[in-house]
RNA sequence: GGGCGAGUGGUGGAAUGGCAGACACGAAGGACUUAAAAUCCUUUGACCCUAAAAGGUUGUGUGGGUUCGACUCCCACCUCGCCCACCA
C-alpha cells in the first residue's frame, strides 16, 4: 500500500486559503460570545521578516486561536509602526523616497506573515505613517495641548557638529557620532515635551493593577519612575541673602555636610560668581562640564570634577560654614540641582572630598565599631547611631530621617518632597519621516495649535534629506508657510516631527475603528474591547513603549475619553533568538529568512521549531538542527494519522458487516478502533 | 551598587510537592540500499553487578532546613544572564 506523502505545500496553501475564505479571523463586532483581543506590538516595516520575530507573531497567532476554539470572540489585528529613522537612513542613502521604502517593506512583510500562517483581521491593518492615520496622531497631540501636558522648552540635546543633526542618546557611542565618530556636544533647543512626569503617581500606583504582567517588567517600569521620598532643605548663602535648597532622601546625615555642591546649569551660580575673582573660573568649569554630554556625564565611572565658588553656606541645624561647589556629577534635573555633601556617609561625596581635601565628619556610628574620617576607604551608607549630630545623638540613624525631617519642617527650614526620577518625554525631532508638530507660529499670536478642523498637516512629498542642522522640513516654504488661524495673518508651520512612539502609544485604539474619518476611535467600541486581554512582544520595550502607552491612555481616561485607566492587562514578553552569539538582527548580519525554511520544510515546521525551541519568555539559541527535528516530528505526526486513518476506515467497514449480520448483538456505535500500537500498521506496510 | 531571573544528561530543554530527564538534537548499533542520502527500528544520565536479563547504588550549582516524600517550598552561599544605575 503507497504511503501517503505529507505535502506541507498543498496542506497549507488549501488551509490558509480556507481560513481567508470564511473569515476566521475577522472578528465580528455583533457577536454575544465573551470578547478576546489578543494584541502583537505592531512591527516596524524594517525589510523582511527574520525567524526571530517569527517568536511574537506566531505566539500571538497561536494565543488568538487558542481563545476562538476556546469560544471566544477573538479581535487579532496588525499594523505598521512606519514612521521612523530607519526609512530616512535609507532615503539618504540609496535615494528611495522613504515612503516608497515603507510601503515595499510592508508589502513584504505582509507576504511573509501570510506564508508564516499567521492570521489576522486584515481588514483592520493600519500604519502609522498614512494621513489618515497621523491625522489622529497629530489630534492626540493637540488633546495633551489643549490640556497643558503638552509644551516647549529649551534643553540640552546631542549634537553632531560634522553630520549637523541632533542623534538620539541611543546614536551617542561612548560619546561620539555612531555614524561618523565625531565628538558629540551638548546643544540647547527648543523642543516640545510631554508632561508625563505629571502622571508619575498614577503610572506608579497603577502597577498594581498590571496583574498579568512579568515582575521584572512592572519592577523596572517602578524603578524606571524611580519615586524618593525626602525633604527639601534651605541653607543661606552667606552675605547674600539668598537661599540654597537642596534634596536630600537622607537628613540624618545633615549634621555631617562639609560642602554643598551645584549642577553646572545651575541658575544661582551666575548670582553668586559674578563680579568676584572665581567668576572666570567657575563659569568656563560649567561651560566645559555642560559640553561634556550627559550621556558622559552621568556615566558612572566618570571622575567627580568641581570648582570653588568662593561662596559659604550656613548649615540651618548647626551653623557650620560650608562651601558651595560646582560639580559636574550635580544633575539639573533631579531635585533641586544642588546637593548637600555628605563625605562620610555617601560615596560621591566621599570621591568629591578626597579629590579636593574637603572635610570628612561622622555623624553616623556602625554599633561597636568606631570609624575614623581619617583612615576610612569609602563612605559609611549603611544604617548605625547618630553622633556628633546634636539632640539627634544616640537614635537609630532610621529613627533620625524621620525626627530631623519633623524638626526642620517644624522650624521651617525644609520641605518634605517626593521627588522622581521619569524626566518629561522629549518628543520633537528634527527628522522629516515623522507626523508633522501641528503647532503655527504667528508673531503677532504667539504659538497656536493647528484646529482640528485643518488636520492632518500632511507631510510634504518633495524634500532634501541629507542631514545639514535642521529638519529637511525648514526648507521646504510651501509646508512652512501658512496662515495664522487667528488672525489670518502670515505665519509659519513647526518643522519638527513627533517621536515615533507618539505613534505607537494609541495604535491599539485605533483598530477598533481603522477607517474612521471623523475620530481617532470611537468611545463605546474601545471601552467593550479594551483593556487588551493579552499583549505579545519583546521585552525591549518594557519601559518606554509600554510607559508611554500606559501614559496615553492615563491622559484619554482623565479626558473622560475611554472607561479603563491601564491598556494592557496581560503582558507577555517572548525572549530573543540568539545566533552566534548575539541577538538575530539584520544589522549584525546573523539573520535566518524563514521563506527559505517554509519552502524546504513548510510553514509548520518552523512554527513547531519556534514554539519548541525553549521557554518563550526566554532567549533561545537558534539551531538548524531543531528545525530538521521538528519537521521530522511533524512527519511521523503525519504518518501516524494516515496510518490511523486506514485502520480506522477498515474497521468501519467491518462495523458495517456486523450490523447487517443482525444475528449477533452489534453494537449500535462502532467504537473508534484502539490506537494501533507503534509497531502493527508500519510493520504491515513494511 | 540596586533590581529581576536562571542553574537538571554530550546539547536545547520537560516535570510546580508524588516514578527526574517528556519531546527534540547529537551519538552508537541495526533494517532497507550495489553504495550513499533519506526513512524506519533499537539503545543512550553516571556507576555497580551480570554470559545476558533481572537487580542495585547514585543523581537536578553548593551547604543546611521543612516534609511520609523536595528539581519543586524555606534559609545561606556560589556561578551565570538581563535591566537600571554619579538620581543626592
Amino acid at each position: 500500500m503507497a504511503k501517503k506523502e505529507y505535502n506541507f505545500t498543498d496542506i497549507e496553501g488549501k488551509w490558509q486559503g480556507f481560513w481567508d475564505g470564511c473569515g476566521l479571523f475577522c472578528a465580528d463586532e455583533a457577536s454575544r460570545k465573551e470578547k478576546f483581543y489578543c494584541l502583537v506590538m505592531f512591527p516596524y516595516p524594517s525589510g523582511t521578516l527574520h525567524v526571530g520575530h517569527g517568536r511574537n507573531y506566531i505566539i500571538g497567532d497561536v494565543v488568538a486561536r487558542y481563545k476562538m476554539m476556546k469560544g471566544y470572540n477573538v479581535l487579532s489585528a496588525i499594523g505598521w509602526d512606519a514612521f521612523g529613522l530607519p526609512a530616512e537612513n535609507a532615503a539618504i542613502k540609496g535615494g528611495t523616497h522613504p515612503a516608497v521604502w515603507t510601503k515595499n517593506n510592508i508589502k513584504m512583510m505582509k507576504k511573509q506573515l501570510h506564508r508564516w500562517g499567521v492570521g489576522y483581521d486584515w481588514e483592520r491593518e493600519i500604519t502609522s505613517c498614512n494621513p489618515d492615520y497621523y491625522k489622529w496622531t497629530q489630534w492626540i497631540f493637540l488633546k495633551l495641548y489643549e490640556n497643558n501636558l503638552a509644551y516647549k522648552k529649551k534643553a540640552a540635546v546631542n549634537w553632531c557638529p560634522s553630520c549637523a543633526t541632533v542623534l538620539a542618546n541611543e546614536q551617542v557611542v561612548d560619546g561620539c557620532c555612531e555614524r561618523c565618530d565625531s565628538q558629540v556636544r551638548q546643544r540647547d533647543l527648543e523642543q516640545w515635551f510631554f508632561r508625563i512626569s505629571q502622571y508619575a503617581q498614577k503610572l506608579l500606583d497603577d502597577v498594581s493593577l498590571l496583574e498579568g504582567w512579568p515582575e521584572r517588567v512592572k519592577t523596572m517600569q517602578v524603578n524606571w519612575i524611580g519615586r524618593s521620598e525626602g525633604i527639601r532643605i534651605d541653607f543661606k548663602v552667606e552675605g547674600t541673602g539668598k537661599t540654597l535648597s537642596c534634596f536630600t532622601t537622607r537628613p540624618d546625615t545633615l549634621y555631617g555636610v562639609t560642602f554643598v555642591s551645584l549642577a553646572p546649569e545651575h541658575p544661582i551660580i551666575k548670582d553668586l560668581i559674578s563680579g568676584t575673582p572665581q567668576e572666570k573660573t567657575v563659569m568656563d568649569f560649567a561651560d566645559r562640564a555642560r559640553n561634556q554630554g550627559m550621556v558622559e556625564r552621568t556615566a558612572e565611572g566618570t571622575e567627580k570634577e568641581g570648582v570653588f565658588t568662593g561662596k559659604y553656606v550656613v548649615n540651618p541645624v548647626n551653623n557650620d560654614k560650608v562651601p558651595v561647589w560646582v560639580a559636574n556629577y550635580v544633575l539639573m534635573e533631579y531635585g533641586t540641582g544642588a546637593v548637600m555633601g555628605v563625605p562620610a556617609h555617601d560615596q560621591r561625596d566621599f570621591l568629591f572630598a578626597k579629590k579636593y581635601n574637603l572635610p570628612i565628619k561622622i555623624v553616623i556610628q556602625p554599633e561597636g565599631n568606631a570609624l575614623n574620617a581619617d583612615t576610612m576607604q569609602e563612605a559609611y551608607i549603611d544604617d548605625g547611631i547618630q553622633i556628633n549630630s546634636g539632640n539627634f545623638d544616640g537614635l537609630p540613624n532610621t529613627e533620625a530621617i524621620n525626627k530631623v525631617t519633623i524638626h526642620l519642617e517644624f522650624k521651617g527650614l525644609g520641605t518634605k518632597t517626593v521627588t522622581y526620577r521619569l524626566r518629561d518625554w522629549l518628543i520633537s525631532r528634527q527628522r522629516y519621516w515623522g507626523a508633522p508638530i501641528p503647532i503655527i507660529y504667528c508673531e503677532k499670536c504667539g504659538t497656536l495649535p493647528v484646529p482640528e478642523s485643518q488636520l492632518p498637516v500632511i507631510l510634504p512629498e518633495a524634500v532634501e534629506f541629507k542631514p545639514h542642522g535642521m529638519s529637511p522640513l525648514a526648507e521646504v516654504d510651501s509646508f512652512i508657510n501658512t496662515v495664522c488661524p487667528k488672525c489670518s495673518g502670515t505665519a509659519r508651520r513647526e518643522i519638527d516631527t513627533m517621536d515615533t512612539f507618539v505613534d505607537s502609544s494609541w495604535y491599539f485604539l485605533r483598530y477598533l475603528s481603522p477607517k474612521d474619518d471623523r475620530q481617532p476611535f470611537v468611545t463605546k467600541k474601545v471601552n467593550k474591547w479594551l483593556p487588551v486581554d493579552q499583549y505579545i512582544g519583546g521585552v525591549e520595550h518594557a519601559i518606554l513603549h509600554l510607559l508611554y502607552s500606559r501614559f496615553i491612555t492615563k491622559v484619554l481616561y482623565d479626558l473622560g475619553l475611554v472607561n479603563f485607566k491601564e491598556p494592557f492587562r496581560h503582558l507577555f514578553t517572548q525572549g530573543m533568538i540568539i545566533k552566534e552569539g548575539a541577538k538575530m538582527s539584520k544589522s549584525r548580519g546573523n539573520v535566518v529568512s524563514p521563506d527559505i525554511l517554509i519552502d524546504k520544510y513548510g510553514a509548520d515546521t518552523q512554527r513547531l521549531y519556534i514554539l519548541f525551541i525553549g521557554p518563550p519568555q526566554k532567549d533561545a539559541e537558534w539551531n538548524e538542527l531543531g528545525v530538521l527535528g521538528a519537521s521530522r516530528f511533524l512527519r511521523r505526526l503525519w504518518q501516524k494519522i494516515t496510518d490511523y486513518e486506514e485502520v480506522y476506515a477498515r474497521a468501519q467497514r467491518v462495523d458495517i458487516v456486523m450490523r447487517v449480520s443482525r444475528y449477533t448483538q452489534a453494537p449500535r456505535f462502532c467504537k473508534p478502533p484502539r490506537m494501533p500500537s507503534s509497531q502493527t500498521p508500519c510493520n504491515r506496510h513494511n
